[in-house]
DNA sequence: GAATAATTTAACTAAATAGTTAAACTTTTT
DNA sequence: AAAAAGTTTAACTATTTAGTTAAATTATTC
């Protein structure tokens, strides 16, 4: 193996090294949060040490920012795509909310719980204001609801309180995993499938709970 | 007024020193977390010094540990009262379950995200195992559901489903209040209004799901 | 291949925060 | 009222953690 081929493999295996942050301070923010994350160790955790963590990222609140403002995007990615779509019929909408919201939950288990903890403790901070303006759900759902209540292809409901029931069900278990957990003594692999077969149940419960 | 009188009065109206320290406690970790509550943040909302704080309760996790502890058992106390229940139907139940958890977290409105956090935080630490064993919650109401199934009272459901369902519902516009409010502009008040309609329209809304 | 720029480190400083001490003050007991 | 116990404080120390610096190393450009 010539030195050139060493050089184009490592490039391919190993990361750069402002990626190998971002991955790391993703994985010690979402689980530590903002206040409990400690930049020794993102940079532990990155196998670099902290001087350079500042070199390429100025402060805590800095490096903060990048990973919360992506955390909050990927969190309602999925959602935005297809919310407004003219196509989609209220009940098609419906399960691919749930299905989206699952899924993306199941992919990043800690993502839901830190976004919502990160307002929680900062709701009026700066940061979650600027987030906060960008990813407000658009009405157009609301109205789609409306619309099928006064056409009488569901009973009557708030369309706000539906639009909480949808991600309630769909979210809620991730973010009370542990209690959910050490309350009903439930493994990893059974808390996996119970999540499974929420995609389809959670989508029937609602459409059950509304058509007449 | 004389010195005795002055006393008594002060008595009534103040609370002892260990009383203001556990109020304030509770307000700061409740609404910082452990890791984000300073001590000194604590002592000042009791109106008095570090040094005192540390008299009373040795140190802060001493401190974090009684007021989470007790943060946890007033999450689900109402809940276990009547969970076990014989003179109550499946349907009284889940009416019983979604009101007083809805009205447990409007009384404390930042209990829930707390109690969440910390378990996800802290999920292996010993803190959250111990408490944790205390609260499992009854699987009476498991079989409760279940027996509810086989007699085809109710459409076939996964019982842990349901009850996932159930917390789900009550629980998380309290734990996402931050951006719901956010997402959907909605004030204090309207939002109070919206929990308080769904003390009725939670229960009407499971119950129109899972009956046949 | 020398010069320049980018990357990386060890060792440091600065700031924040938990926790301690010793003395003063207050209340209760004898 | 003297002694003892309980309460409170100001000023302190110890520890943790964010952030800096200057020098060394590596990669890139001329």
């Amino acid at each position: 193996m010539t030195h050139t081929e060493e050089i184009t493999l490592a490039k391919e295996i190993e990361l750069s090294t402002e990626e190998k942050i971002l991955h790391s301070a993703r994985k010690v923010f979402t689980k530590k949060g903002l206040s409990g994350a400690r930049m020794q160790d993102i940079a532990d955790e990155a196998g670099i040490n902290k001087a350079l963590l500042h070199y390429y990222f100025r402060s805590k609140e800095k490096l903060f920012e990048k990973i919360f403002e992506e955390a909050s995007t990927k969190m309602f990615a999925k959602l935005t795509e297809f919310i407004d779509s003219k196509e989609l019929s209220l009940f098609e909408k419906i399960e691919k909310m749930v299905e989206n919201q699952i899924a993306m939950s199941m992919e990043n288990p800690f993502l839901p719980a830190f976004v919502i903890n990160e307002f929680h403790q900062n709701a009026e901070g700066s940061i979650c204001q600027t987030i906060g303006r960008k990813m407000s759900v658009s009405h157009k759902l609301i109205e789609h609801i409306q619309e099928a209540v006064n056409q009488g292809l569901i009973r009557p409901i708030n369309p706000i309180q539906l639009f909480i029931n949808i991600m309630s069900l769909s979210m809620f278990p991730f973010v009370s995993k542990p209690i959910l957990q050490i309350n009903m003594n439930v493994t990893e692999e059974q808390f996996a499938l119970l999540m499974e077969q929420r995609k389809k149940d959670v989508a029937d419960f609602v459409i059950r709970a509304i058509k007449l």
